[in-house]
DNA sequence: CGGTCTCCCTGACTGC
DNA sequence: TGCAGTCAGGGAGACC
């Protein structure tokens, strides 16, 4: 499931590749998630970056390209097309110094989404449109976390995975962040040193995610269709009934807002709602 | 508006 | 062996 460091790793791989190609001819899915890629013909390819989970390809004429991935999505390039069953679009690019190639979307289970856009109009897009902060930014502060979290009342863990709080973060690295930081996901109000902690290995795990490749739990591939490294890495995510490796305990599994989530029941506490701010001062 | 729930998909896995 | 049931989960949209 590509996360933040995933789509990073496909951004990094992909851009010296495409930019300044054309795309001379496209084709698509029968669906409405990924029709749009046959918008992008005639455009060229001026640069890649990304929001959170979404890549973003500037094209020439003001418009954008959004591929985001969804759960099973891979972005590819390759010299010819190969029969695929779960390609669900392909981008024809043109040679620059090199040849012709073939930019791939693949996506098993459809998540994935594809969208052609005006440069920086996101309405069609709400979840693009209202995203949080880079957590790798200086706009992800503390204050920013404890404001955000206690002035609502949802679990901390929703709010990590809602891409409002902060862009590109999904189940994995949610808990990772969560048991790093010690706490639990169930929390529904954040106090100053434990959003500062949350900032910090937030931005740690995801980073050192980025140096490994990402994570492939199960799916995920680069655009070079290699496996990440950081699985190898993970502390809490997918390790439930394993021993905690700060304190032994048997890491905990549970479901929140119908997400699965895991934490150690002793070193990532429940942490009781402080009474109101104005009742503190 | 915030919160909650359902749906979209299909391969992998579990249990009988 | 085979088949039904369950699970994984990001984002959109309906609904209260």
């Amino acid at each position: 499931m590509p996360e933040l460091p995933e789509v990073e790793t496909i951004r990094r791989q992909l851009s010296p590749q495409v930019v300044g190609r054309e795309i001379i001819a496209s084709s698509a899915f029968e669906s409405d998630r990924f029709l749009e890629a046959v918008l992008a013909i005639g455009a060229h390819i001026e640069s890649v970056s990304r929001r959170g989970k979404y890549l973003i390809f500037s094209l020439s004429a003001g418009q954008e390209l959004i591929v985001h991935l969804g759960m099973t999505g891979a972005l590819q390039v390759a010299p010819t097309l190969t029969e695929d069953p779960y390609c669900r679009a392909w981008w024809k690019l043109s040679a620059t110094s090199g040849q012709q190639m073939f930019l791939t979307f693949r996506d098993i289970r459809r998540f994935g989404k594809i969208a052609v856009v005006a440069a920086d109009d996101y309405s069609r897009l709400p979840t693009l449109r209202d995203l949080g902060p880079e957590p790798l930014s200086e706009d992800f502060t503390p204050d920013w976390v404890r404001e955000f979290v206690n002035r609502r009342s949802r679990f901390l863990k929703t709010h990590l995975l809602g891409q409002r709080l902060v862009a590109g973060v999904g189940n994995i690295y949610a808990d990772e962040a969560l048991w790093r930081a010690a706490i639990n996901p169930s929390d529904r109000s954040i106090s100053r040193r434990h959003a500062t902690l949350l900032v910090e290995h937030l931005r740690e795990v995801l980073a050192s995610s980025i140096e490994h490749g990402g994570t492939t739990f199960r799916d995920y591939v680069n655009a070079n269709g290699a496996r990440g490294g950081h699985q190898h890495h993970l502390d809490c995510y997918g390790r439930a009934g394993e021993p905690c490796r700060r304190c032994g305990t048997t890491l905990t599994k549970g479901v929140l807002d119908a997400r699965t989530s895991t934490w150690c029941p002793a070193c990532q506490p429940r942490r009781r709602r402080p009474a109101p701010s104005s009742a503190r001062t």
